[in-house]
DNA sequence: CTGTTAGCGCGTTCAA
DNA sequence: TTGAACGCGCTAACAG
């Protein structure tokens, strides 16, 4: 391994100078940066960035939080686009991501995650899906050890920014288009888990939507599982004129209970996977820019980090995005 | 942030013994370690993995390189069991894994990649699905800079190992037994990618059933797209009275050609993956077990990079594994 | 503008 | 059995 004293030596500079060009450092002549350049290409010289970490202090990685949905695996086209998203602005900021699941964390105390991450100087925390029942990670937030954003939780503090889509409002919307299109009336609502950030604000706007347009409103958690939608459908879909869904995948289940008990019902999902193409059947759904959240929340974490350093920056308690991008049938 | 020294001097030893204790080295009476082992606790020190990398020079990372299926997400599925399980086995055995996409690799040149690697302490890759036209990372492999697995593709030299399933016999069964099923006698196969190592497998393996049994084979590339196969089947399905597949997803394009033009034909994939269960249609197929793979990928890395410290290993050149788990409807 | 020097936090000889 | 001292490769004052 070529080191940057014998950069320097080959250029016949000192070891500062060398470093000074790598890194860009104003102050040095054009002309033993061209030396230095030279001797560079010439030796094949790689700059070692554990050892700059070292010396400089300025390292940081951030651990990216997902889940591995073990249950519902024809979704992991979800987290895989928020890995894609987070991986490649990551690369791009020249911040290094560590993905890791929750089901390597499961069991751990709080300290032992803090341990844990702290060995690996995992300085910022990216979480996605975060829900209330996630005591471990809510103290985690809390005590502010790590600059974190959450994705889809409204969990702020001084060092804890969260991004998200606006399910409220896209629940309200593409309910209403919904309505609207089927003149429906009595809606079956298939909410998703218990005390879900993401579902409680989809709640809100299914409630807003029911009572604006004066609708008959039915409320059952799915749990965001195909099977819980399919049999909730079974029992009560009879009742109501229209079904929404907090999620496609329970939508899906929804339709083939409609199919079972042979009735039609208009049924409207959330998320706009691509697994929709594959089931044979249309629907209203909110498609959801998985990628460009996960770059909003590496570029959040950024801000959050780089702060850090003194540059200085208003944290934003709330950033609140509009990442749905449209409604589709 | 905590350092071996306030350690040392907190429990009134100096550095180097802390240090002994924390990597379990011999020659330390049970009374100073206990003592250590007290100041460790109570200052709720954590060793900073960044120092010791560089110190011991024992750091070694490993690149996981993926695909990220853009034009077919709906297998993010195969790609997402990669992930897991080389990330929970990295895991287990203490290296770090760092997963890249080959997008983020593409339109750099060979020496580009290395020294990008290079500059990250990565030692080790695992690439997954790896095909002949990839000329870049075949001259990355031949380089030997790096301790290498390839996953699915038949690449081995002194420092490169190879992970797969027996593509061969998976298919050749799994044909074999459709055949019987149905006494079919002409068959329609759709095989992968044109160079791809895995297709050849496959190919092989139907290519010996077809001999065996004296069957009419006719054999079409479907490039692994769901769109190919349809445009094949809607093309030359009624020639034939069974159709094998590549993969699944080409497996559901076939299902669906056969339905538009009106005909039957049973039709066998391979892979396993969750979707089938959502196109409402069964078929014979090969269940993976991509998991396996990538973990035992994993392994074979860590074998390999061991080996480079001395440890003396005889590197088996050819490592293959049959990781597909059944047969099934 | 360039070079000297002192660490970063830790592993590892080698004396004591 | 312990500890002082050196060095890993690099950055960042500080002098010159």
């Amino acid at each position: 391994m070529v080191t940057i004293k014998e950069v320097a030596d080959y250029a016949g500079v000192a070891i500062s100078t060398v470093s000074k060009v790598l890194n860009d450092y104003p102050n040095v002549s054009e002309n033993t940066k061209k030396k230095v350049r030279q001797a560079i290409d010439e030796l094949h010289y790689v700059p070692n960035t554990i050892a700059a970490a070292l010396s400089s202090k300025q390292f940081a990685r951030v651990a990216l939080i997902v889940n591995l949905n073990t249950q519902t695996q024809a979704i992991d086209e979800i987290t895989m686009q928020y890995l894609s998203g987070a991986l490649n602005k990551a690369r791009e900021k020249n911040i290094e991501v560590v993905t890791i699941f929750y089901s390597m964390l499961e069991g751990m105390t709080m300290d032992e995650i803090v341990r844990y991450f702290q060995s690996q100087s995992i300085f910022g925390i990216i979480i996605f899906g975060l829900s209330k029942d996630d005591k471990v990670f809510h103290e985690l937030l809390a005590k502010e050890l790590f600059k974190s954003v959450a994705v889809d939780a409204p969990f702020v503090s001084k060092s804890t920014s969260s991004v998200w889509v606006d399910n409220k409002k896209a629940q309200y919307d593409v309910a209403k288009k919904a309505v609207l299109d089927g003149n429906s009336h009595r809606i079956l609502y298939i909410a998703g888990k218990k005390n879900g950030y993401v579902t409680e604000y989809r709640l809100e706007g299914i409630r807003e939507l029911a009572q604006e347009k004066e609708l008959d409103l039915q409320i059952f958690y799915g749990e965001f599982s195909e099977l819980k939608a399919r049999e909730i459908v079974l029992e009560h879909g009879k009742e109501a004129d229209l079904i929404v869904c907090a999620s496609d995948l329970m939508a899906i289940g929804a339709m083939n209970a409609c199919i079972d008990i042979d009735i039609f019902r208009p049924v409207c999902g959330f998320d706009g996977i691509t697994l929709m193409g594959y089931v044979g059947k249309q629907m209203l759904t909110v498609r959801q820019d998985f990628y460009a959240v996960a770059q909003a929340a590496v570029e959040e974490v950024f801000l959050l980090l780089s702060g850090e350093k003194g540059r200085s920056r208003i944290l934003e308690h709330k950033l609140v995005k509009l990442y749905y991008q449209d409604i589709i049938c």
